[in-house]
RNA sequence: CUGGGUGUAGCGCAGUUGGUAGCGCGCAGCGUUCGGGACGCUGAGGUCGCCUGUUCAAGUCAGGUCACCCAGACCA
């Protein structure tokens, strides 16, 4: 990518009505803007991140099993009235609208329902299950209070996975295939160092379920862990029935901020019931189908990742989720020469500030938006026949010459 | 929703006892610069969040309203 055809422009200062520094920085590189509170839009760069993000999960979940699916984000009231989710007293996060022609929508907050539902036609026997499905898609939540950039948001990207089993033991087994891909996938997110399986409340039909909480100071909840962290609970399970449940006494824990990047649950007949979701067993019986879901709020983990991968400069993007791996700065004309033929046939690897800048403007920016690798070209390089690659976490720059650094690309 | 705070140019801000709006950055043009956001000159850009009121006169005073931020509450 050009930066001289690029519509993003850094700013100098954050905007003042963003304090968590993932925001700012966020804002001032031209990753993401604001439209209103709890509202943003992903730039280019911004919606490379997230595109890169989403390619780690979707790995990670094709791996398991999962098909990928993209649903409406528009909903019937009728599936939700059915699960009694659609009363405002009973979920009060709803957006609604009216149709012009007469009737009521919401904006899918989640996707329960509608999946569940959709899949009556497709899944009828047993021989159809296992099955797990997934999508990346637009959520919609009428929160309260909007916070801390798109950490928490009214309209945000959420991957959804839904499983449906034969078992209450296939559904288990599937539970902790899940377990084992979230580890992996906040890992390949550079996240799996602060980021712990959480007991939380489980609600109707199991005692607890299971959050995904990233130990960050701008989290918004408070879970108490043992020292070795083999066991993490959020606060609202802080009960003396959950801590003898859990084989841990309350003195031995410690307390801290955290961020929710996802959860599990085991949903079992709770939306399969009331929508009629059934299959006939190998005995010609009609039994219901058992279910789970699973989340990882995209939009949110990019905010966790600028949060922890930053410093004062800017943010310092791990390179898997960096939008661009190199920045290329040249200085000069002979640089500039150089530059060109270098970035052809790279333009997705690099991004290219061809802009008639002086050099620390490039600099600034370049560490602004978080570049692993800033290469320099200019006639101090060429006269080593060579390009300045500098690194962003460590600062540590070395000479490569320049058809080593095109091999490496 | 409760409490606190803030709305003036794209961003960050100033604006005195009410007298018709200014600074920095950014933007446009010209010139000098060119390895850490350089400089000079010229210029464009504003219904001062919105409404109502007080007044000869409101960015400034009063009432209302909307938006945004923070803390809390809330949160499959």
């Amino acid at each position: 990518m050009r930066l001289s055809n690029s519509f993003i422009k850094t700013l100098r200062d954050a905007p003042k009505d963003e304090t968590a520094k993932s925001a700012g920085f966020l804002i001032r590189a031209g990753y993401i803007y604001k439209e209103m509170a709890g509202v943003y839009d992903y730039l280019p760069l911004g919606l490379k991140v997230i595109e890169n993000i989403k390619g780690i999960v979707r790995d990670e979940l094709n791996k398991i099993g999962g098909q990928e699916v993209l649903m409406a984000a528009l909903q019937n009231p009728e599936l939700w009235k059915k699960t009694d989710r659609w009363d405002d007293q009973k979920v009060d996060i709803w957006f609604k609208t009216e149709l012009s022609a007469g009737g009521e929508l919401g904006l899918a907050p989640t996707h329960e329902e509608p999946i569940t539902n959709m899949l009556k036609t497709y899944v009828k026997s047993y021989k159809d299950l296992p099955l797990a499905v997934y999508q990346f898609q637009t959520k919609f939540r009428n929160e309260l209070r909007a916070k801390s950039g798109i950490m928490r948001t009214r309209e945000f990207i959420m991957k959804d996975l839904y499983s449906f089993h034969t078992s209450e033991e296939d559904l288990d087994r599937y539970y902790h295939e899940v377990e084992n891909a979230y580890a992996r996938i906040y890992d390949r997110l550079g996240l799996g160092d602060i980021t712990f399986e959480t007991f939380a409340s489980g609600g109707v039909f199991s005692k607890y379920s299971h959050e995904y909480q990233t130990f960050i100071p701008v989290g918004e909840d408070t879970v108490y862990y043992n020292k070795d962290k083999s066991v993490v609970l959020n606060e609202e399970v802080l009960q003396d029935d959950v801590l003898e449940d859990l084989g841990v006494k309350r003195d031995e824990l410690e307390e801290t901020r955290a961020a929710e990047v996802g959860n599990i649950f085991k949903l079992k007949f709770k939306y399969s019931e009331p929508l009629g979701l059934k299959i006939s067993d190998e005995n010609n019986e009609i039994k219901t189908v058992y279910m789970g879901c699973y989340g990882i709020g995209i939009s949110r983990v990019m905010g966790v990742i600028a949060e922890k991968f930053c410093d004062d400069k800017g943010l310092v993007w791990p390179e898997n989720i960096a939008p661009f791996k190199f920045y290329l700065a040249p200085i000069g004309e002979n640089g500039s020469k150089i530059a060109e033929e270098i970035y052809l046939g790279n333009e997705d690897k690099i991004l290219f500030d061809d802009r008639a800048l002086r050099p620390g403007e490039k600099f600034a920016d370049a560490e602004l938006m978080g570049i692993p690798f800033r290469v320099v070209i200019s006639d101090k390089t060429l006269a080593e026949n060579s390009v300045e690659i500098t690194n962003r976490k460590t600062g540590e720059s070395e000479l490569v010459s320049i058809e080593e650094f095109k091999k490496s690309i």
